[in-house]
DNA sequence: TTGTATGCAAAGCGTTTGCAGTGAT
DNA sequence: ATCACTGCAAACGCTTTGCATACAA
């Protein structure tokens, strides 16, 4: 089975504790903070077992490489900020669907991402300068 | 400007006419049609052109390479067959999906994909043997 | 004639994989 | 002592780009 290496643990608590989808070479560069040496083969390997036990789910979105985010936090969709490219979580979701595939087709699942800025590079009256940028 | 060749015409009307959004390797086979010696480097700098011209949109979804179709369709969303991976149009739109973002976010545009099965790949009662698949 | 568009092949870029050495069990 | 895991580098697949030629204007 897997073994518990010091790899391993800082790939999957960098995912786990980064509370946004990770890029793999955001998870490299976090993950090396614990494993200096730590290459991006590793990365992806661990990336790929731990999406395959169910422990990480990959967050595919508009042409962009997977990010990576735990799969314990369940049904929800994603917003990726048009000024710093990331992606948060959001909660809720719009259902029904269904009714919008042409006749004839099943539908089994469905995907919404909402673009736009963030809080961070919101425009107009809450901005403030010097505000910190949201936790990496 | 832009020079009409036979390579721009035969690969604009293949994405006009396809009904559907191409991947650049299905448009090179279909304007290969017409013009034998079409090279793929050509599809990818007419696609871009096509696209930076208004003439035709880029539709990335879920990891898979990007897939184009006429400009001209107006907002709508997309269906993704799990079974032939084919990519379809569908009409109409969830609409009200702002208020999922969270506070402080600026919603700017979404996007919406389904999945399941379409109709030529739909298990069940419309299931028929020895039916073709659609008009590649 | 002029210069963009093309085809070819090489280069990029992110991801995957072969291999021999490392280290968890 | 095993054998899965790792780092390295080569290999991959898709896309882009450099270059000399072809051809639309």
């Amino acid at each position: 089975m897997e073994r518990m290496t010091r790899q391993r643990s800082a790939i999957e608590s960098s995912v786990q504790q980064a509370g946004r989808p990770l890029l793999p070479q955001e998870v490299l560069q976090l993950a090396q903070q614990a494993v200096p040496g730590l290459s991006i083969a590793t990365v992806y390997r661990q990336l790929k077992a731990l999406v395959d036990e169910g422990a990480l789910r990959a967050v595919q979105l508009a042409g962009d490489p997977p990010r990576y985010e735990p799969a314990a936090h369940g049904h929800h969709h994603h917003f990726q900020c048009t000024r710093c490219q990331r992606v948060f979580d959001m909660h809720g979701c719009p259902g029904n669907l269904a009714h919008l595939a042409p006749a004839g087709f099943v539908v089994e699942d469905h995907e919404v991402t909402l673009y736009g800025r963030c809080a961070d590079c919101a425009p107009g009256p809450r901005t403030r300068a010097g505000r910190r940028r949201a936790t990496a």
